[in-house]
DNA sequence: CATCCATCAGGGACAAATTCCCGCTCCGGC
DNA sequence: GCCGGAGCGGGAATTTGTCCCTGATGGATG
């Protein structure tokens, strides 16, 4: 290929970041011009070599891969990201499409799927997983939005309480509510959310900021 | 060189571990002679192939990568294992090198302090990063426990999958047990820990960053 | 004003998880 | 050999969670 694909590989993890680099580099197309380690220097990368697509982990240190995402996209809303994060989490992944990513491909696809989400975004398209792909365009069809926004204010009320550790029994008695409406309010909350644990409820929280850990 | 360095490399992400592979290939007396992609594998192909190291992460499906480390010590205690862990939290290194890990290299590192430690492991020497070795030295010399260390290592090891926010029945099936074994688990760990929810339990882990929020 | 719909609250019935207690095996130490 | 702890799981009672459905309220909107 006379044009080579520009790459910009962002990743905390060094010994990550040098075998992706080497992966894609077998391709004689790809050309991994520039790495970053963190937001703030994925943002400044971008802006200084104008890359043809940033492949983007998000948990990053710092500024975190959803809010690099932003950054990049307010300065050119055409900006191709593909974002490649080990833990494929639909929460993290809506996140990152409305923040302007171009593609998700998440820790267990074959190596191949990285590549062909590449060129597939390279060349302006969109590349998301087909089984995530089916999950977002389900949820897009009952309506869900972003993650806290669909919570009622009792729900969210009642979701903070649980996060913070409390059972179902201590919130109703704190809300003087009956155990039953809390353990209602409690599935609902967890639908909504889509997790099944409280764990995960609990994570889905401090991950957010709405309790500290 | 004339004798290269005969690896086997265990990693549940297909490309991470293409990438890693790419990665250490370049090293021209390295070669990966095999892959797997879960702990039983890991064994299995250890028996069969008895390569000079195993570079193993830990969070594999199955029985962990810390069994996996223990049944290959079983096998051949001079065994060389390599621990490479995303999560780089001292928990999980002072467990890996207890059972039986000659080396541990976190996320962070340099793609050479990989290369490195690959080499020393397979001479026979051990290899910490600096950083974490210092860390393990100052908690020796402090006595200073986390609360985790009254945990058992299986009760560990099903408290980390708990606070990731798994329910107690995919844990069983992760880890081919009964259902009713990691229900009692749960409970004793929630005692140990002196806990009552399951949110609570994912707070403790994620303050102490056995798992990430 | 009537209507519609989301929110809040909880009952009933059933499924599932939790707890507490027990028994069993296997090992490593004394 | 004996003991204690670790690992594994059954039994039974209990608590929680789930699904569904009923009201009440309090805006919106036609």
């Amino acid at each position: 290929m006379k044009t080579p694909i520009r790459i910009l590989l962002v990743d905390d993890h060094a010994v990550v970041r040098a075998g992706f680099k080497t992966l894609l580099e077998n391709q004689p197309d790809f050309n991994v011009v520039d790495e970053a380690d963190n937001g703030e220097a994925a943002c400044r990368a971008f802006a200084d070599i104008g890359p043809d697509i940033v492949i983007m982990d998000l948990s990053l240190p710092g500024i975190g891969g959803l809010e690099a995402i932003r950054r990049i996209i307010a300065r050119q809303n055409d900006a191709r990201i593909l974002v490649f994060s080990m833990h494929e989490d639909i929460l993290f992944v809506e996140q990152a499409l409305q923040a302007g990513a171009r593609g998700y491909v998440g820790k267990s696809s074959a190596p191949e799927t990285l590549v062909e989400a590449v060129r597939q975004i390279a060349e302006g398209n969109i590349y998301i997983e087909p089984d995530i792909a089916q999950v977002l365009a389900f949820n897009k069809t009952k309506g869900k939005g972003t993650p806290f926004e669909i919570l009622s204010t009792r729900e969210f009320e009642i979701f903070c309480l649980l996060a913070e550790g409390l059972s179902a029994a201590e919130v109703a008695k704190r809300l003087s509510l009956s155990a039953k409406t809390v353990a209602n309010y409690s599935t609902q909350i967890k639908n909504k959310l889509e997790v099944t644990t409280s764990a995960e409820l609990a994570r889905v929280a401090i991950r957010h900021g709405v309790v500290s850990a």
